[in-house]
RNA sequence: GGUCCCAUCGUCUAGCGGUUAGGACACCGGCCUCUCACGUCGGUAACGCGGGUUCAAUUCCCGCUGGGAUCGCCA
């Protein structure tokens, strides 16, 4: 095979959002080249005019690097190969074509698409089993050629069988009397997919086509290509397919499929690539990887060949253990990831350290980013948000002399670390004979302003005191108003 | 329909001839407990079917069934 290091490619096309899937696929290539120390290419693969748009690139550019999967060559970085977007290499389409049109591997065809269609039509009509597939009416043509467009077709060979070795599958072999003239390059002189995805693979040197499964059909007329041209075969490796729940492919009315949803909703990078990464791969029984020490375990041998279907559930659980741990998102990561999240609930101006110091209680109670910023909200608000049910329930009246006989407890207690709260407020209910069950629920909607919180004391310590007995006041008043109204 | 590919709990997977078929998520219970979580203990749950090969098949081979990909001047 190839000597030296390997080069891989992610060859998205612009025509919409980053799917999920096609993350996989950068991120398997891009462990590949980390691990082998070879080359990540990032190529923009924008022949389909209709759809293809810079914004769209532009937001595949900004995941990939979100993601941490930068690229080694290609746009905005550059590179020896370059350009990298296939709407910028038409003259080296050109050549190639030349060459297969010099040696009698490829022809013009003036057959029109309307013509084509009324046929695929009308056989349909005659049979709707058959398969329709191009008549060869230009194949041999001879004499002067017509004064009208044409498009490049593939003379493709109608005997013999192609056979590669996938890195997943194994041995695959397919007989060449399934392959028709193909179009490789459109009547415009824009190249079709498996022609551009073949001269750049050449002229980059691509060494492993890592791609989807769906790419594995047009791996055998792609290697024929290969062939004419005189190009040495890269090495494939196809990766299975990761479905919906139902089994159908997974799109957008399945839920969230774009990288930009999970990045808004406040899942860690490292958690949705941990999860990909994972589908159709592993590594005994292994689940939670640091990104470095994928980079060193990730393999092909240990890809599976099955299909799956995507579990959000799995996905969030993943992610979670990424955010759990400090070990494998440290406080700056967390924090950095966090204060976006902060400020646009309107929170901003804060103390990055008093929010690094409410971490450790975050992280278990927090599955995403956004969920931090909530669980985090009332540490830096003057008072609460209130929740309505919360207060209807717990702030009542019958609740007032408790409320009030904590308020000057905390009112004459200096040090307030979270031990010292919990030992004075032990004091007082074995005084007032009360179960800490029916104080802790008013006292933390009263600084809170939700039922729902990590340890009532670790809370009230971080909060500090003035805010405290502040929010006490403000909970106090709130039941005296709602009494007094009614 | 042609061609290609696949097949272990609901889901992601371990297994690479001999295992009480393991782990994780999800689900259901118990414990912990000031709420919510975390944690922890336990439970339900899988080798699609039929033939071979073999002393022995989840594992190797064939067929069937089922699922997926693709059959464009999309990628």
């Amino acid at each position: 095979m190839a000597q030296g290091k390997p080069r891989v490619r992610f060859a998205p096309s612009p025509t919409g959002y980053l799917h999920i899937g096609g993350v996989r696929t950068a991120l398997f290539n891009w462990l590949w080249a980390r691990k082998t120390g070879g080359t990540f290419v990032l190529r923009i693969e924008d022949t389909d005019q209709e759809r293809s748009t810079p914004e769209n690139e532009a937001i595949i550019l900004r995941e990939l690097r979100w993601l941490g999967l930068g690229w080694d060559e290609g746009p905005e970085v550059g590179g020896e190969h370059g350009p990298y977007r296939q709407m910028e290499r038409l003259p080296i389409y050109q050549e190639f074509v030349e060459k297969l049109i010099a040696a009698g591997a490829a022809y013009r065809c003036y057959c029109t698409k309307e013509e084509l269609d009324a046929q695929r039509e009308a056989l349909k009509a005659r049979d709707p089993k058959a398969q329709f597939r191009y008549p060869g009416t230009c194949r041999d043509r001879t004499g002067p050629a017509p004064d009208r467009p044409f498009v490049i077709r593939f003379r493709a060979p109608s005997s013999g069988s192609v056979t590669y070795r996938d890195l997943v599958f194994g041995e695959v072999v397919t007989p060449n009397n399934t392959q028709q003239d193909a179009v490789l390059v459109r009547a415009d002189g824009v190249p079709l997919y498996n022609l551009g995805a073949v001269v750049d693979d050449i002229t980059m040197g691509i060494t492993l086509v890592a791609r989807g499964r769906d790419h594995m059909i047009n791996t055998p007329p792609q290697i024929l290509l290969y062939q004419a041209l005189g190009a040495p075969v890269p090495q494939f490796a196809h990766l299975p397919m990761m479905l919906a729940p139902d089994g159908q492919k997974l799109s957008k009315r399945h839920g969230a499929v774009s990288v930009g949803e999970y990045r808004e909703r406040g899942i860690p990078a490292v958690g949705l690539l941990n999860y990909l990464v994972r589908f159709g791969w592993s590594f005994g029984d292994e689940e939670i990887f640091p990104m470095q020490d994928l980079v060193q375990k990730f393999s092909w041998e240990n890809c599976s060949k099955a299909d799956g279907k995507f579990d959000a559930k799995k996905l969030a659980a993943i992610a979670f253990e990424h955010l759990k741990s400090s070990a494998l998102t440290p406080d700056d990561a967390y924090l950095d990831n966090t204060l976006p999240f902060l400020e646009k609930r309107g929170l901003s101006g804060f103390d990055r350290e008093a929010v690094r110091a409410v971490l450790p209680l975050i992280r278990e109670r927090a599955q995403t980013y956004a969920d931090a910023a909530d669980a985090l909200d009332y540490f830096f608000r003057d008072l609460p948000v209130y929740d309505e049910k919360a207060v209807k329930k717990f702030l009542v009246a019958d609740k007032a002399p408790h409320l009030r006989a904590v308020r000057d407890l905390f009112a004459s207690i200096d040090d307030f670390s979270a031990k010292n709260l919990e030992a004075r407020f032990g004091e007082l209910l074995a005084e007032k004979k009360l179960e800490i069950k029916d104080v802790a629920q008013p006292v933390r909607v009263a600084i809170s302003g939700r039922t729902a919180t990590p340890g009532l004391f670790d809370v009230l310590a971080l909060i500090d005191k003035p805010r405290v007995l502040a929010r006490l006041d403000h909970a106090l008043s709130l039941i005296a108003a709602s009494s007094g109204a009614g």
